[in-house]
DNA sequence: TCTGGGGTCCTAGGACCC
DNA sequence: TCTGGGGTCCTAGGACCC
């Protein structure tokens, strides 16, 4: 089974404001460089799509709430969802926050006649878990069957693909319909004038393999046919961890990126240390203004988690750059990764280096940097609310919650004392 | 008003070792 | 006295996914 959340970062959203549900809500970058993460079905209806620029989606549809997003909320949702697959079956393979592979026959109790029922069983669970958040479900003989079989009815649908009937299913559509066919595999495959599934199953895994590699060229010519026995993976390790930001305007400052790395460096390693992990590559990532993408890469002997190493290291990596016309993005990354710590002679000294993100936060006054759309606020008098817009120093905020029906706005000054930050991650912090 | 952020996997060349 | 392969590690870039 395949299991897809619909519309998952905008139906938290609707779920907890009262106010905006049955209406367009956009998720992601609010910012004049941000992109949409995810749209309600609303707001789809206009042609708004996730990885579009946000300025579009404000053309095509004004009068949507666009909100920074809440990962702490989305997060604990996601939580709830996987907690309910793996009471189904222990081989649960998430693949983000919204979306997870479960091996149905892997249960001791499956039964293949009342799949239907299973599946069924697995919604309503999880709506009533969430707080009416809906899912999409494939079953199938297969993960790209199943993956291919949770688009069909989508949203709140659900399509059984019965055994024997996958490649007459997979060869109609469009080559792009397996996962791992993007754009520029679909460009070279269009130049030799594949576009369907069954065109690409002419070619023999020799031509398959000049044309796209060894290995996506032997998987496709397999995908083609629906021979797919991917077994589901209970849990797969993290291999790297890493932090970029796209600023609002290009940087060029040395001294500027320089403490941006170092800010950079400790988010980094606050999560690095928070899951155990420390690792040997450190790689920073610049875009340039005109979008040039580069990354530089050193790897040290014994891995670390140690914020100042790390700084120094990525530091050292932005020296030879030329920065001169700015940069776009900055990023820091670790790799190698070890679970395990290097045993740290100087650890007594590094205990400022050691606070995460979110001791930080804990640490700071409730009073945010930047109000922004969506995020949870707390008001003395009021009670609970998000902010429903900001600027010029002040801050309008809607009083509702997911349990309540939708409530007045009032607005306040930005720097009203009465007024606390509740705890959520952002697009554009 | 140009194009996010967090990841995974693959390829390819060079260094180095046996 | 000119030419091996195989394997691993490192770096950089690119495609792809949500």
């Amino acid at each position: 089974m395949h299991l897809d959340l619909d519309a998952f970062f905008a139906s938290v959203e609707q779920r907890d404001k009262p106010s905006l549900r049955g209406k367009p809500v956009i998720v992601g970058g609010i910012g004049p460089r941000g992109v949409v993460a995810t749209a309600s079905y609303e707001a789809r209806v206009h042609g708004v799509r996730s990885a579009m620029r946000t300025a579009e989606a404000r053309a095509r549809c004004p009068h949507a709430a666009f909100l920074g997003g809440r990962f702490d909320a989305y997060r604990e949702a996601s939580r709830l969802v996987m907690e309910r697959l793996q009471q189904e079956s222990d081989l649960v393979e998430p693949l983000s926050l919204d979306e997870a592979f479960v091996d149905l026959a892997a249960s001791p109790d499956f039964d293949s006649a009342s799949v239907l029922d299973t599946v069924e069983r697995i919604r309503a669970d999880i709506a009533a878990a969430t707080g009416g958040l809906t899912a999409s479900v494939g079953v199938a003989s297969s993960k790209l069957m199943a993956k291919i079989a949770s688009e069909v009815n989508k949203p709140d649908g659900v399509f059984v693909v019965e055994p024997g009937t996958e490649a007459d299913i997979l060869g109609p559509m469009q080559a792009t319909a397996i996962p791992g066919i993007g754009p520029a595999t679909a460009e070279r495959l269009r130049r030799v004038g594949i576009l369907t599934v069954a065109d690409l199953r002419s070619p023999g895994v020799d031509e398959l393999v000049r044309l796209l590699g060894q290995s996506s060229g032997r998987s496709l010519h397999r995908l083609a046919r629906a021979d797919d026995d991917r077994p589901v993976m209970a849990s797969r390790e993290t291999k790297s961890v890493s932090v970029e930001d796209t600023f609002e305007q290009d940087i060029s400052d040395r001294l500027q990126l320089e403490s941006i790395i170092e800010r950079m460096a400790r988010s980094v390693s606050g999560r690095l240390r928070k899951n155990g992990l420390s690792g040997r590559t450190i790689t920073l990532k610049m875009r340039h203004h005109d979008f040039e993408t580069h990354t530089r890469s050193s790897t040290l002997p014994h891995p670390t988690d140690n914020a100042r190493l790390l700084a120094t290291t990525a530091r050292r990596l932005l020296d030879g750059e030329d920065i001169s016309n700015g940069l776009r993005l900055l990023g820091v990354g670790v790799s190698g990764l070890a679970d395990w710590v290097q045993d740290d002679l100087f650890a007594a000294d590094d205990d400022e280096d050691h606070a995460t993100d979110e001791e930080v936060v804990e640490s700071a006054p409730e009073r945010p940097a930047r109000w922004y759309p969506g995020m949870d606020v707390h008001h003395g008098d009021h009670g609970d609310g998000w902010v429903w817009g900001a600027g010029l120093g002040r801050v309008a905020v809607r009083f509702e919650t997911r349990w309540t029906p939708p409530g007045p706005i009032h607005t306040f000054r930005a720097d009203d004392p009465v007024l606390a930050a509740g705890h959520t991650g952002t697009f554009d912090a």
